[in-house]
DNA sequence: GCTTAAACGAGACGGTACGTCATGTCTTAAG
DNA sequence: CTTAAGACATGACGTACCGTCTCGTTTAAGC
């Protein structure tokens, strides 16, 4: 029941050229310079084709980062829970600090707290999350705890999100994963 | 030693004006809204005397929200570090989910991210921090910690920043302050 | 061999709405209303529109009056030499003075003398001199002379042009006619 | 019955100070410069000082090149007519072309085609008239004839103002001389 | 092989914000 | 009461990008 498509079919090779432009703009002269007018002169595209498949620069910038994104949070399991976490926190400083996909991200991010559409799509795309649940899965158990949960995420992430955010650097990660295990090895309340 | 300043004085309404027009437009059409033009024509002023004082909109934000920020997350101390803990998280989350001063510093944190000039502005007001190191200096003693650090900080910040940010909703902040607590109240490393 | 365009044809509609546009606002509004923006508003036309296809506001005039100025001036050969030279002279004054062409033609004179790009335009157009030629071409052989020169148009047309600058209004165009011819018609120097 | 003025006195070094200033930039950055503010900025002289005693960039420029156009203009009596009249054109081909105060003049002129005001300001002033009228004055009698009248005025200064204003030359003034005379020297009409 | 139809590049279109500049008015303190 | 300084509201300047439109030209699929 598939309608065949008809007419001349899409161009890979613009797509391919799009994405390619939004990158290396962003790399290039910066956030500025993403513009849909910059993007189509840069890949050499009509710009109507541009609007055509995307309706925003932060549409064609999340297609653009996000595999690469998933790739390089990949973890590989580690055979003690410190090595792991601690393992996953600095992929994820130098994803945020020095990846060409995590400059995608962060500037999305920013996208997001000012323009409604953005949020909405970059919530959908959730990027970080899957790559720290894994992780918490793998440790979770060796800690007899569940840990997949959206405080648990929060906790791991959010502090060197933060970080990067306002200061452009990671806090220690070593110190921060020892804290991180000990909070999550008792669940008891600590008082003064 | 103080040279006599010359010419007209600056107006202060003029400077109200506008400082109060950029508030109203961030809430009343959104930051797209926020525009040198727009903010000029809003709080029926020059153009040139709003770039005379500031050079961006980044400016205006930041000197808009700056002050009230600061009074929002003034924090009384608390008998317990529990309490004083939860409730600084609470003021924390009502700053970044309702509050308009708090709606300002998440722009702009989202344009710190690509731009530069705005990055070195937040950074230097530093608006969170101040609020945050105050809630764990208290604390620390309580703990026998010395819990004024940058990590800290960042642990105690981070997972709400990060969950206003990604999800536009606040996690479960009594289970984060049990976290928190006991991750500090022991130092040595946590293993499997 | 000719290169076909590409791309979206220029919108002959929009380079009409311009030329009367300047046309409209010269007469209504005066010199000071014929300003890029206002041209453009008026036309209904982005202002981009007509900066693609005109440098200046001189650029425009010129291209609206230059075609009706030509057909203004075109005078009908006339039986006798004072009848041909007086005819020119009253085309020349009602031009001058009450033609919206005219009009055009004087604000250009002007902005000559203070604008060395529009001197180089108007002095290329070339608005009044080949209908003085064309008068001269027919009067000379009447007079046993060659006056298709520089000199004598300048001594055919200075004089009107001079007083409608300074004063308004046209001289004697009867006397002046005489004393042209006179001149004209014997070639030796007048001694006291 | 003299009013005794109170307060501070005009200031004279202000007064010459805007007048010279006016001069300067028009000589050296052209009519764009000869603004209210830059007239100020380069006289070292507050902005309302200016506005105080001129209301307009026009008025100042007339101020400032009048009392120059009179004395440049000034012509010795010659023994005979046609050396009389050639020494008027050529002092008044050296005024328009390479004069400081004859280049105000041609810009005086050109603000008059569009500014009503200016009009009204450059005809009372008078410039070139005065110093036609008495080379006219000197000439008519030689000629058995009455000169000085508007259209004698206009016929000796039009083609050299006109020859100017549109071609940035003069004609060939002995020839010009020689029509002139000619044309004068009897008043009947001429036909073919 | 011809037709149909959509995608393609190019680029003009009407808008609008940008940051700069000159306008003419005003508000100071100094003389 | 004039002066120099300079801030003020206004509005045109020329540039850039917005998103839409109108061209002539591919590029397949289906008749």
């Amino acid at each position: 029941m598939s309608t065949t498509p008809v007419g001349r079919p899409r161009s890979e090779s613009a797509r391919r050229a799009v994405l390619q432009a939004v990158d290396d703009l962003l790399a290039e002269v910066g956030y500025a310079g993403v513009t849909m007018k910059g993007i189509a002169d840069r890949a050499g595209v009509g710009r109507q084709t541009v609007y055509r498949w995307w309706s925003t620069t932060a549409e064609i910038l999340l297609e653009a980062c996000v595999a690469d994104a998933r790739d390089e949070l990949r973890t590989v399991p580690q055979p003690d829970a410190r090595r792991d976490v601690l393992g996953y926190l600095r992929l994820l400083e130098a994803f945020l600090l020095h990846s060409h996909a995590g400059l995608c991200y962060r500037v999305l991010l920013g996208e997001t707290q000012h323009d409604g559409a953005v949020r909405e799509l970059v919530a959908r795309a959730d990027i970080l999350a899957p790559s720290a649940r894994a992780c918490l899965r793998r440790v979770g158990p060796r800690l007899q705890q569940d840990l997949d949960h959206d405080l648990h995420v929060a906790e791991l992430v959010g502090p060197v999100v933060y970080a990067v955010l306002t200061t452009g650097g990671a806090p220690d990660l070593e110190a921060l994963t020892d804290h991180l295990l000990a909070g999550w090895s008792r669940g008891g309340p600590a008082g003064a």
